[in-house]
DNA sequence: TTCAAAAAGATTGCGTACAATTTAATTGTA
DNA sequence: TACAATTAAATTGTACGCAATCTTTTTGAA
């Protein structure tokens, strides 16, 4: 018992969550490296499959990433062919980023992936369901720091 | 209602927890640049302040990263005094990480980092259990299948 | 004893993350 | 209407993360 306890690292919960956030990316990597998608641009492909079109504003705000982080993303998805980039009619500021037919077929080979990776993850339905909720609470209490 | 619902990212338990591992170590920076700390140095100086002597591997094996990633981590520290790298007298291989004066001192400026964090993620302490139980429950159950 | 296999780190290369800066376009206000 | 402030992306620079490869050393079996 000493007063540096709190700085040992199995009484963190931030460890954890980064070491299981890693481990968790790391395994997407081997279902999604036959389809020669990273876990970054796979989600940014969720998020296309759901709005079809969209722009890089909101595709930052929707995956908490800056344009720093999305602009190669998305210029490689777009030379893959599943998405396509131009500027915006409305606000010449902005980018619209539209889904092509060959990225909304890709959703029928990826189908499978979330359950496969739910059977590595493995915890009850319980456990999922808490482990939801109080991500997102964290997630909420953090961003309304900023 | 679709068969591509799996696929829809609010449906995804990777995506807050990836979202959520950054968010907090976004906020780590915050508390960490004063110290001219990265969160990745602070993790492993956390190893240091445990063990005080220690080797690469045994660092690798506590923060689930490889020599790719703590070496250049390790020259880091080592270049700002906090600890010392030697070829191991026991096996050439290895290499032993040592703590110095300066980095066990280090441990009195950071000590209140922790509880400065805690206020900010604001969970309830039984949902911090259940956190870091289902945690190293999905860590335990991807590495089980290496 | 010898030599192939294994192990520990370092190096290389690619893809994020993210802060900071830059560029171009739009808004709000005097 | 001007023009400062704001906004959206892109660019730049630093630090991971990690796979793959390389070097050096050790181990283990024939």
């Amino acid at each position: 018992m000493s007063k540096y306890d709190c700085l040992r690292i199995e009484n963190q919960l931030c460890f954890p969550l980064y070491a299981c956030s890693k481990a968790v990316t790391r395994h997407y990597k081997s279902f999604l490296d036959k389809y020669d998608l990273t876990y970054t641009q796979y989600i940014t492909m969720m998020v296309m499959w759901d709005k079809k079109k969209t722009s890089v504003k909101e595709l930052g705000e929707k995956l908490y990433l800056d344009s720093g982080t999305l602009t190669p993303v998305i210029n490689k998805l777009e030379s893959k062919g599943y998405i396509i980039k131009n500027r915006s009619k409305d606000d010449a500021r902005g980018v619209d980023v539209e889904l092509t037919d060959k990225g909304f077929r890709l959703q029928d080979d990826i189908l499978s992936i979330p359950a496969d990776m739910g059977k590595c993850v493995n915890i009850s339905d319980e456990d999922a369901k808490q482990l939801y909720r109080i991500l997102y609470t964290i997630l909420d209490n953090l961003d309304e720091k900023e």
